[in-house]
DNA sequence: CCGCGACCATACATGTTGTCTGCACGCCGC
DNA sequence: GCGGCGTGCAGACAACATGTATGGTCGCGG
């Protein structure tokens, strides 16, 4: 059963991922991607490259990959896996703590989480919006996050803590997107946005308290 | 001089766009993206396609232009160009203004123009982080609302107005691309998301009212 | 020892990009 | 009128990437 420390899994568990014990070239295939991805964006790799780096014939790729771009579902599928497990303990607010404070931790659970998987997560954004497999995946975590999300605001606006009545989709969705387009952002060491890390967490926590308690 | 019903000029000036008047065939090309960019992604489309579109030679696109991406370019710079004018009235409020009526119109404004050139905001959103110039472009533009809103933000802290001591800049840039994430996940239409375009609206003006004054 | 699954090297058809060559047309100054 | 230049065209081309296809090698289990 679940971990009693959770009384509710406030993400509904993912439908099963029907992922295959991997073989070890398709192992390596994913660890070269993710080699070379640390140094030069996923959309200027080419398979060539990846064959290079994975020491494998392209005609091995193309049984285990039907692109490159498959390799990249792979890589968020297994991030995602970390990321969620990171981010699970911190959705439900313990009713003894402060909104601000349990966001706070929220949030940098989540930083965290994001920048552990830089790469992989910029890769996706780059991408979903043209790869069909890709953006059903994404979106897929997306809707994991949303809807716990907006569960969990329905369930503070009962309590009477919510100053706004939008419902708690519409403000889990865009605080969400808001969220996930800051950190991709700051992750991409633009100049002069996002510089300081905690005050762009700082900067986040003031997004949700503000939209969601008031102040 | 400025027109006098705007004090200040809230957005800086542009920075003087060297766009030179454009000829016939310049013309014709920009027509034909735009025309093929309403029914299919920018980035599947090839320079063949435009060629034909546009009635022009191979030779003659890349005359005028390096690439797609420098039609792209300039697209981006014409839509900007009414984006701002639409906007520019809106961003300062009128002291007699409650900070939510001035907020929601300005929202409003914004996501009027963004839909006015969706498909461009679109392709730039896909592709400026993959193209030196057109990822400066888009910096830029970004760079001036951002300026934008951080100044008067910090005029609404010193009248006493925010809740918040997080700096103006970084307020500014989370709502920034919180918002402009949120316009782009709404134009996609993936379903279940920002189905409703005023209900859209309501979260980011809840968004931004919470996270700057609270409530 | 045979067969089959896993794997490799290589070649290939296709599509895209950006460059290059050579040619035509029209206008402007001389 | 003539020569030159700016503008534009058609088409060829090299370089490269993708995904497929062909045929061969190796090792292991029946």
């Amino acid at each position: 059963m679940a971990d009693p420390s959770v009384p509710d899994a406030p993400l509904a568990p993912a439908p099963p991922s029907d992922r295959k014990a991997s073989t070890k070239l398709e192992e390596s295939i994913f660890a070269a991607t993710q080699r070379l991805m640390e140094e030069q964006a996923f959309g200027d790799l080419s398979v060539a490259q990846i064959l290079k780096e994975a020491e494998v014939s392209r005609a091995t790729f193309y049984y285990y990959f039907s692109s490159k771009f498959t390799v990249l579902v792979g890589l968020l599928d297994r991030a995602m896996e970390d990321v969620f497990a990171t981010v699970q303990p911190f959705l439900l607010r313990p009713s003894h703590e402060e909104p601000r404070v349990a966001l706070e931790r929220s949030l940098s659970a989540v930083t965290d989480a994001w920048r552990r998987h830089r790469v992989v997560l910029q890769a996706t954004n780059h991408h979903w919006h043209a790869v069909p497999e890709l953006r059903a995946l994404w979106l897929q975590i997306v809707e994991r996050f949303v809807v716990a999300g907006a569960e969990e605001i329905e369930r503070e606006r009962e309590a009477g803590l919510l100053q706004t009545d939008v419902p708690g989709r519409e403000l889990a969705a865009a605080l969400f997107w808001g969220t996930e387009r800051v950190l991709y952002v700051a992750g991409l060491g633009v100049e002069g946005s996002f510089d300081d890390e905690s005050s762009t967490i700082e900067a986040l926590v003031s997004m949700w308290v503000g939209t969601l308690y008031g102040r």
